[in-house]
DNA sequence: GTGCTCTCCTTAACGACGTTAAGTCGGCTG
DNA sequence: CAGCCGACTTAACGTCGTTAAGGAGAGCAC
């Protein structure tokens, strides 16, 4: 018989369900009603519901790198478009860095794309462990920064309770001034995660580039 | 009567069975058995369990800040020392990561700390936007950081399984040798955050930090 | 065509969780 | 002494992830 259910479908109405319920709403049952079959059957697809949210948190990445295949040339610009790639996926989806930051990938599907990343770095002559160090440490930044991203604007456009600039100021002890005045940058709109990017391209270009002349 | 309960005593026992069962095994029930009380008790001292989390965040934070009170003079001891006591907070934490960027923090007690921290860029001649800006992006990496570094060792010295780094390899495409290679590194032991923590520091420095003459 | 097996799903149920409602019981105040 | 109130217990609700047992239908054997 025609199975009913094939986990690509599955993974899809999770993903499609996870921004409506969000990550604590997003229960096996409402999954299942949402596909017309009864909780019990997923488990045939998925040993349990960390399989299930491992395979989203894939899923959610392979979107990503379905996008652009031609890497631009310098690596600067490679990491940069990169890191705002994965920023860009994660806030796709509510919650999508909690559901990415607490998962393992299923497969390796990403490998390609990685290598592809790695080849600009030693191109442009990195050591690989240098690259290496290059790409996770603007991958922790990224996925830090959209994670208290998300957690202050849980679907975009809304605002968590909790995170009023004013309201944080008022609570603050006077004397504290810098820190109250400091609320109004961190949660002001402008766009810390270019300049955060910015600050780490630049600091990877002093401490890890290697001399700019091309060896020989 | 004396109360059997008070809420410090509370975070305290739940901070310390954190350690012991980690942030999905640490339920109302068990904080509350080991408080020799039931468990809607709790709900006496705090709104919800979220109300208990958020506390636990804040104590963490604390006694972190509790630690050194004097500050280095150069901006750039003063960040990294920073990033590194937050990651030693989080890290002093099974979880640590996890807890506390899922929550509010409850007061305000860091505001001191976090006034002198900005004291020292403001000295330095940084303006406060920018100031906040450099703090902010080393947070960003550090609990990024920090939140993979507790995926891959729950808890200091064990290793969570499927983080291998030659099984990992094994199942990567051999035509990404890179990729394959870069597990080496990534997951390997020397000091990532060290660097990444140089590199930020470094960008802020080229990105950021005033001219290094003082202004008058 | 009957019977076997394998796949895929259902029904029923378990134990644990967060949380709420109602009751209890000591100590303090009038 | 009566009454209130703070602090906790007992009982229970609804929901969750998960497991056990069973059943319907397709494909093959003979």
């Amino acid at each position: 018989m025609a199975p009913k259910l094939d986990p690509a479908q599955v993974v899809d109405t999770a993903l499609r369900l996870l921004d409506e319920t969000g990550l604590d709403g997003l229960t096996l049952r409402r999954i299942a009603t949402e596909l017309d079959v009864k909780a019990p059957a997923l488990y045939w697809h998925f040993a349990n519901k960390q399989a299930l949210l491992d395979a989203m948190a894939t899923e959610m990445l392979r979107r990503m790198s379905a996008g652009p295949v031609t890497l631009p040339d310098t690596w600067q610009e490679a990491l940069a478009l990169t890191c705002r790639g994965l920023r860009a996926a994660l806030l796709g989806y509510r919650d999508g860095a909690r559901v990415f930051s607490g998962t393992r990938l299923t497969d390796h599907g990403h490998a390609g794309a990685q290598h592809a990343l790695l080849e600009v770095f030693i191109r442009a002559g990195f050591e690989l462990p240098d690259a290496v160090q290059a790409l996770t440490t603007g991958y922790a930044y990224t996925t830090g920064f959209v994670i208290e991203e998300q957690a202050i604007h849980p679907v975009p456009g809304e605002r968590a309770p909790g995170y009023d600039a004013e309201q944080r100021a008022a609570a603050i002890d006077p004397a504290y001034e810098l820190a109250a005045a400091a609320g109004q940058d961190i949660f002001g709109g402008f766009d810390r995660f270019e300049r955060g990017l910015a600050i780490i391209v630049a600091g990877v270009g002093t401490v890890l580039a290697p001399s700019t002349a091309p060896g020989p």
